[in-house]
DNA sequence: ATGCCTCAGCTCCTGAGA
């Protein structure tokens, strides 16, 4: 099975994008069984899920309007849709989570995918950076359970956060800024600490391997990038991962999403 | 560098993204 994350800076402008591309990966012979997309920027009522149903998906979303907003699609049926982080008081549509393949995820087959679109934090300091880690800390604590009830998950989408330094196309001018600081990468370490594992560096990359390249300055022309995000695998997923990449195909495209997809195989 | 580009919206500017 292949499962991808794709932010796609409005669902409304790029969804031709994502039909295209989840074609041309099926017609390559490795379809993506599920993919998780993120910044749908559209209300539940504007979700496009007649035009994904006849391309093969089915969908579980959540959106809102202007921004934010994420969602599922599927080649299997999706079970057991949970929508944001339950216990965490959110008016922010980021999180969506369900069980893809046979059983209701402790299953042999099945696996409980989350979907999530973490927040940007704009500036250590700022009120949004405060909501971030507080996001952060939710997200965690509501990992530790699920991670019990679940062995077999996959946490990917926009992480908003490097790991380090090889994440980051200039990782001195823009040390301590967003996405670099200290307190965010803890934040992530934390999440491996639960038992979860980098899906993409498990395998061999290029180097300047990025994820997102900002619209401004000839940014991914330049490879000037960062990679924030990532497909996070637990333990129990481990021994199966067979490859892991990203694929800059469709930030070649015109009027493409500043982020472009990262692909993972599971044997 | 308070800049660059893109998107949504009570749209001809502003807020947000990263």
């Amino acid at each position: 099975m292949r499962f991808a994350t794709w932010n796609v800076n409005s669902l409304g402008v790029r969804l031709p994008q994502v039909l295209d591309w989840l074609a041309a990966q099926e017609q390559a012979g490795q379809p993506v069984d599920v993919l998780a997309l993120q910044e749908l920027k559209l209300t539940d009522d504007k979700f496009p899920h007649e035009a994904l149903q006849a391309a093969g998906y089915q969908c579980a979303w959540h959106g809102q309007k202007t921004y934010n907003g994420v969602a599922l699609l599927s080649r299997l049926p999706l079970q057991a849709v949970v929508k944001n982080i339950p216990g965490f008081a959110d008016e922010q549509a980021r999180v969506i989570s369900a069980t893809v393949g046979e059983g209701d995820g402790d299953g042999t087959h099945s696996v409980r995918v989350v979907g999530a679109y973490f927040p940007n934090g704009q500036a250590p300091g700022s009120d949004k950076f405060a909501y971030k880690m507080d996001w952060l800390n939710a997200l965690r604590e509501w990992l530790r359970q699920e991670l019990v009830q679940h062995p077999r998950l996959l946490l990917m989408g926009d992480y908003n956060i490097t790991f380090d330094d090889a994440d980051v196309w200039d990782p001195e001018g823009l040390r301590d800024t967003i996405h670099c600081t200290r307190e965010e990468r803890e934040h992530l370490q934390a999440l491996i600490d639960l038992g979860l594992a980098d899906s993409l560096r498990r395998f061999e990359q290029p180097p300047k391997t990025y994820t997102w390249w900002d619209y401004r300055d000839l940014g991914f022309r330049r490879n000037r990038g960062m990679r924030i995000d990532h497909i996070l695998a637990s333990t129990a997923l481990l021994p199966h991962l067979s490859a892991c990449a990203v694929d800059k195909a469709p930030r070649k495209n015109e009027r493409p999403s500043d982020h472009t997809p990262v692909v993972l195989t599971v044997a």
